[in-house]
DNA sequence: TTGTATGCGTTATCAA
DNA sequence: TTGATAACGCATACAA
């Protein structure tokens, strides 16, 4: 119950509304002793100021926009649930608040900024996926709406580009380079890459982790045998794990948890067993199949698999905007907090798991 | 670009700011040729009203709010991806936001209620769960304000009670029945059910048209023999199903996609090949395993489960909520159109599907 | 340090 | 039918 105004609570308290507005927003402005009665009284009424009328004062709506993709693929999808929790839990603690929105296309999504942006006064937006020559970036970069995204800059090659836009990504050459070793480790050598036939700057980046840690390990003349592309769905990875394990293939390390999951069953019907407990296939005792992800289907199913750092990626852009947003006018005067780093790769983990034991092999 | 106000466009054109507010939000008490003249006015500068303004005069924000659960279980959990997708798309469609927050509890989610409501004046909530003796619909209903239930309201004892606030449910009893019916009609007739073991009032529905379904086919004796329980986990679903197994199941039907891939599995492992195309387990020459909402997995793996229809269930929620908050003042004067069900039930469907040909059974 | 006046962009009331 | 005036709740420049 408030429904309170600062009129109502000033006249109320015998003060001006004026102390009552300096005691929210500039405490160091006001007498102690008035503060704190003051505080008092803002607690014991449960005041809280309307967000619509400091908007409409401050030009800042403390709000955030997200455009929400349709679910494509719930397996691969499945850490933007994790992304888009974090990223609320973080705006929600820094006193923001985050608006969702659709669009069907990243002209629509500009179209939605546009709106967005006029209508509701949002403060910045998260894009959750980058691409090569990204119009929403242009756009939003020449306008100096604040954002950050979550994926690399892209050129319009494929590669990796310098830009000047905060942004955060999870390396993933460092995580297939990180499973390689994993499985080199166990006494595989004969490791084949799984990956997208879509021709993706991110599936590009996940394959070189791979070719790079073979090179290292002495096993490069492989890589064009061993590097195999497929549809990224759990047939496209059953059909390219009968390739990979016809030319010799070991071990896999895989693009996708779709694909794994498809590499995995196809294995294991080849090779009734592959993935029991205690009947591995690879020579140290440990599932040979690495997917990335680690959706919760991996977890299931006891799928080894490259895990992103979300959520620490999640915290990171929060603090990226609002350092933005506070920067404008706090960060002169207070020293503020060491600024985030505008452009942060973050490095994945391999989670190694053993295939769920869901039976044993049974007589004969 | 349009950083445009109503008094800016008044100036320029010649014309009051009340008569724009006009055009705007009660067209028809303005003369044809101004509202006209006014309309392209608006259009060519790309006007659009603040919304922070509108909603301090107004005291409505165009805004709902909905608390965003951690993905616990991320192969149950993506049909809420689903949700918040069409829920977001039906409320962007119908002129209002949707804002997200985070709580860790109930209570707290009452508390961000209260916050919600007085800092950003949201016009409505949406809950995507329902629990028996629910202190956020109690707390929401005495107070008046406007909210929509995904889930039937469950009284203490766990069952189905009424109450008078909007809600849209799917009816799981319904999605097993028809599930039993299916798998009878391919010629089961030992059909098991692998539920939850958690008591809730969910899983207690679920259960239900499977003993309904069963029962009607003449198979009562078997309810207690058949009917199983286990966590809700891939290895839970091994587990009860190799029990149902034991007890001569050659079907299940599964509270969910988790506990059915579970069967599966353990169904493949105990009997090589029963799931390929093929060569089919069931009499009919179709998989005898059926899971619950239909995940991305299931899809993936060719495993039938039954489908909520949560883009329905989204669509309609936010129909009943847009009504509500629109009757307060609009429904008396337009005839407004026919009042979206206060109470609804939906039928979910049984997707059918034939387990993937990951393999030929190979030589020996 | 505290109070006074003004404006943020809109809609509602009332007179013309 | 249209236009002037006030008010929504807050923050800020300025004066006291």
């Amino acid at each position: 119950m408030s429904r309170h105004t600062l009129a109502s609570l000033a006249s109320e308290l015998g003060v001006s509304r004026q102390t009552i507005s300096n005691v929210l927003n500039a405490p160091h402005k006001v007498k102690p002793a008035t503060r704190e009665r003051v505080q008092a009284a803002i607690a014991a009424a449960g005041y809280r100021p309307s967000a619509a009328a400091r908007q409409l004062r401050t030009q800042r709506s403390m709000n955030f926009g997200m455009r929400l993709f349709p679910a494509t693929d719930g397996i691969n999808g499945a850490i933007l649930d994790r992304f888009l929790h974090a990223l609320t839990e973080a705006a929600q603690s820094a006193g923001y608040r985050l608006t969702l929105f659709c669009a069907d296309s990243d002209e629509e999504e500009v179209r939605q900024y546009e709106q967005l942006l006029d209508v509701a006064g949002l403060d910045g937006f998260i894009l959750t996926s980058s691409r090569p020559d990204d119009v929403r970036t242009h756009w939003l970069g020449e306008r100096g709406t604040p954002f950050a995204v979550f994926g690399r800059p892209w050129d319009a090659a494929g590669h990796s580009a310098p830009a000047d836009h905060p942004w955060v990504d999870v390396d993933g050459a460092a995580g297939t380079e990180e499973a390689v070793r994993m499985l080199l480790t166990q006494g595989h050598s004969r490791i084949g890459f799984l990956g997208w036939h879509t021709g993706s700057p991110v599936g590009a980046d996940r394959r070189q982790g791979w070719e790079r840690a073979m090179t290292a390990a002495g096993h490069g003349q492989d890589l064009h045998v061993l590097g195999v592309e497929a549809e990224d769905t759990v047939a496209g990875g059953a059909s390219g794990a009968a390739l990979l394990a016809s030319r010799g293939a070991t071990a896999m390390v895989c693009s996708s948890d779709s694909l794994a999951l498809g590499a995995m069953e196809k294995l294991r019907e080849a090779q009734p067993g592959a993935f029991l407990s205690g009947q591995p296939a690879g020579p140290a005792g440990r599932a040979a199949i690495v997917g990335f992800d680690d959706t919760p289907v991996a977890a299931a199913l006891g799928l080894s698999s490259v895990a992103q750092p979300v959520e620490e990626a999640a915290r990171h852009i929060i603090g990226l905007l609002t350092h933005e947003l506070a920067g404008k006018a706090a960060a002169a005067r207070s020293g503020a907090g060491a600024p985030p780093a505008r452009q942060l790769l973050l490095a994945p983990r391999v989670v190694e798991r053993i295939p769920l034991p869901l039976a044993s092999p049974g007589p004969s």
